[in-house]
DNA sequence: GTGGTCTAGACCACG
DNA sequence: GTGGTCTAGACCACG
């Protein structure tokens, strides 16, 4: 899997490869069980600092999505929690995403395209 | 048009307030045209600092959804722009959060409804 | 409040600072909405980074147990969530502690006795 | 007795290994005398590394809870001493327990019952 | 070889 | 002035 760090984003870049990890995993692009690059190894690819990459690892690991474990790195969980519940603070994004979008002119019926696309 | 700071956002409390104003004029509740109130009456109202307000302002002048003259203070803009597209940025996070809600067991229906819901 | 950091102690030092912020807040020494010292204030004070504090305050953070905001820093929470449950890995811990207890002939009305001394 | 690893868990392996053996010990699943699994053995059931649990048996030795002679392996030992009192460290570890436990909303005649429940 | 921790130092956005 | 991010580099425990 290929991550790809935007340097211009305001979106920091531990979350960016976080996010890019987590859409990994829910497309099935990362599948359970799989290996993730080594903190060296994927921090060497980007470019960046292995301090940044551990950051990210950690969080994965915290939301539950990842485990480590010192000899063999880091894998994709075999069972992810699931809530059954997206996150207040998904539903506010949500929310001002679908604002913007209508204002825009976007039609309901290309909101929901999105979605299909996405979602898979 | 009541404006509520959630203090334990990681939002910066001028994005705060800015998408509840696109939030606003998305569903009706700030008419085209509409009278905002000025910099200083908002940030008295909410409890902050003037320059926060300011740049909220400024940041929806820049983006098309208000316009400003040194006599009426900020209003509502007649007639906003409509690109007919959602914007790369919200894409992605739209993305984002349908990967989550995706692998925490939401279903694409319970998306479709909240799209629904939001859209009004 | 002064924190004490054992250098020999295998708990790492972010670690020891959140369990020290925990358990003040917990005993009323750290009140609701009280300030915490900033980051750079407490590295000072302890001599250590301010990465590391800034760890700590991170996870206080995202536990719940405090807020932080830009302009004035880090203030245990008005509110803190309560599950009115063990956390498993707490558990654990404890079955440990009282079963190593146990066996050095600590008698179970001792360990009452320390719960009721740490509980208040 | 079974050893159950727990891979997400952060404790290390010899150290989860060295704790169940010592609640064996306590709950009198493992009894005086009673002999252990060799290490190449144990270390083969749960499919980890003889070094690994060559360190436990190496911690519980040197803590007094088993004894090893190059004849009959690893066994409990007939008398464990008793010191009567809780470690410095245990003591700080079940403080920062009970104070989670408080902030959380956990009664004290909760951590009474758990307490029981674990001592036995 | 792996992730985890920590330092010294820097720059940034927010307010 | 505050917390947040990131770097370059180091050392450590685990396995």
């Amino acid at each position: 899997m290929i991550i790809r760090i935007d340097e211009y984003s305001d979106v920091p870049i531990y979350m960016q490869i976080r996010n890019q990890i987590v859409m990994g995993i829910s497309s099935g692009e990362l599948k359970a069980g799989e290996q993730l690059p080594t903190v060296r190894a994927l921090a060497m690819e980007i470019g960046i600092n292995t301090m940044t990459v551990s950051k990210t690892y950690q969080i994965l690991k915290s939301e539950g999505y990842i485990m480590t474990d010192r000899k063999n790195g880091a894998r994709v969980r075999q069972q992810i929690e699931q809530t059954g519940v997206i996150s207040e603070e998904n539903k506010k994004e949500l929310r001002r995403i679908v604002s913007e979008a209508r204002i825009s002119g976007v039609s309901k019926t290309e909101l929901r395209k999105l979605i299909d696309e996405y979602y898979g």
